[in-house]
DNA sequence: GGTCTGACAGCGT
DNA sequence: CACGCTGCCAGAC
C-alpha cells in the first residue's frame, strides 16, 4: 500500500521554500499573499514560524517577506538586518515600514 | 494526547 | 493613524 512517506521537510515548509526562493531582486511579497498561494490564507502565521525554525537564510531569501500591512515584520537575524537587506535590494523603507509596497509586491510565480 | 507559543492578519477602539 | 484584542495554522513541549 502507498504509505505516504514524511519528508524530512514537511510539505508546506517545503511550498514556503519554493516560492521564497523564486522571489526576484528588489521585489517583496508578503506572508498571506505566500499563504494564498498555498491555498489557506490562514497560515500566514504558520510561514512566518515555518521560515523561523529554517535557520538557512542564505539559501532562503527569506527576508523578502514582508507583512501586508507593508511592516518590515520580523526576521531571525533581527528586524534592522531584515530592513538593511531590503534597502540593498532597492526597496524604498520609511521608518521601518515599506514605500509603496504595491509597486514591490511580487504576486506573480 | 492536550496545551502553548510564534518572523501574521483583520477589526475595533 | 497608532494601539490592542481576537482568530487562524502548524510546530514544539
Amino acid at each position: 500500500m502507498a504509505r505516504k512517506n514524511r519528508p524530512a521537510f514537511s510539505n508546506l515548509q517545503k511550498r514556503v521554500f519554493d516560492l521564497v526562493k523564486k522571489i526576484p531582486r528588489g521585489k517583496v511579497t508578503t506572508y498571506k499573499i505566500i499563504a494564498q498561494k498555498l491555498g489557506n490564507p490562514g497560515l500566514a502565521r504558520a510561514i512566518g514560524n515555518t521560515l523561523n525554525k529554517n535557520r538557512d537564510l542564505k539559501a532562503i531569501p527569506c527576508y523578502r517577506v514582508v507583512k501586508s500591512n507593508g511592516e518590515i515584520g520580523g526576521y531571525r537575524a533581527g528586524k534592522i538586518q531584515k530592513t538593511n537587506l531590503l534597502k540593498k535590494d532597492r526597496i524604498k523603507i520609511k521608518d521601518g515600514r515599506i514605500r509603496d509596497l504595491n509597486f514591490y509586491l511580487w504576486t506573480k510565480t
